[in-house]
DNA sequence: CATGGGATTGACT
DNA sequence: GTCAATCCCATGC
């Protein structure tokens, strides 16, 4: 796969994250189509730059291209692309992706195997469950805190362009989950309709809930 | 040095 | 719907 390149990244990041829709990540074995993502800008609180420069946000400000992954809620590692010039505090944050390949060693590391989480559902739920978060994917892809700062154009991490089918996905924006200030701005995107997205899932039809928000 | 709060998930009522 | 798990790190004393 190429991946995109560094000038890719430093631009705004709200045309990043809009345009990392239907792009490509991969991580050794497993890939996965990003269908969600959520921007993230050191002028708004939300984001982790807001505090200023700090060993946790160096990422944040460094060179754009770079994976920034840190833990979240002390389980999960959520997986951010660094945007903007350096010395800018931006990233994407990829929330879900569609399963692309290695679903087997994804559905491995996601304990899927076997328990109630892979009992009582069928193979396409599962298949849309396997990376419909930002926690979620990270597992499934074996992506871990080891991976901040690194380069996503040569690896281990790498994000590739849009591929055939993905070259101009319709986009939904709405406000950002899980957030507790800035939750006014409507800076996270999805594509409409895809089932692999986080919830609340927003409506395909740009119906009642695309439209509140 | 002690404390508190998450860019979440899965299990349970 | 509620809630615990679990840890990094920013903040304040």
């Amino acid at each position: 796969m190429r991946a995109l390149s560094q000038d890719f990244y430093e631009r705004p990041v709200l045309d990043v994250a809009r345009d990392l829709i239907g792009c490509t990540v991969e991580h050794g074995d497993a890939a996965g189509v990003i269908v969600e993502t959520e921007a993230y800008h050191e002028s708004e609180p939300a984001c982790h730059a807001f505090v200023g420069l700090t060993p946790r946000t160096r990422t944040l400000f460094g060179a754009p291209g770079r994976a920034y992954v840190y833990r979240s809620y002390g389980i999960h590692a959520l997986l951010n692309a660094v945007c903007e010039p350096e010395g800018v505090g931006a990233a994407v944050l990829i929330r879900a992706l569609a399963p692309l390949a290695g679903i087997d060693a994804m559905r491995a590391r996601r304990g899927l195997e076997r328990g109630a989480l892979a009992g009582s559902r069928s193979a396409a739920a599962q298949l849309e469950q396997l990376c419909s978060g930002p926690g979620k994917l990270t597992q499934a892809l074996g992506v871990s805190l080891a991976e901040n700062g690194g380069c996503l154009s040569s690896g281990p991490v790498r994000i590739g362009p849009r591929a055939r089918g993905w070259r101009d996905p319709p986009l939904l924006e709405g406000t950002r989950i899980g957030i507790s200030r800035a939750v006014e701005l409507r800076w996270r995107f999805c594509v409409a309709g895809s089932r692999h997205v986080s919830r609340p899932w927003p409506s395909a039809a740009g119906g009642a809930d695309a439209a509140r928000r």
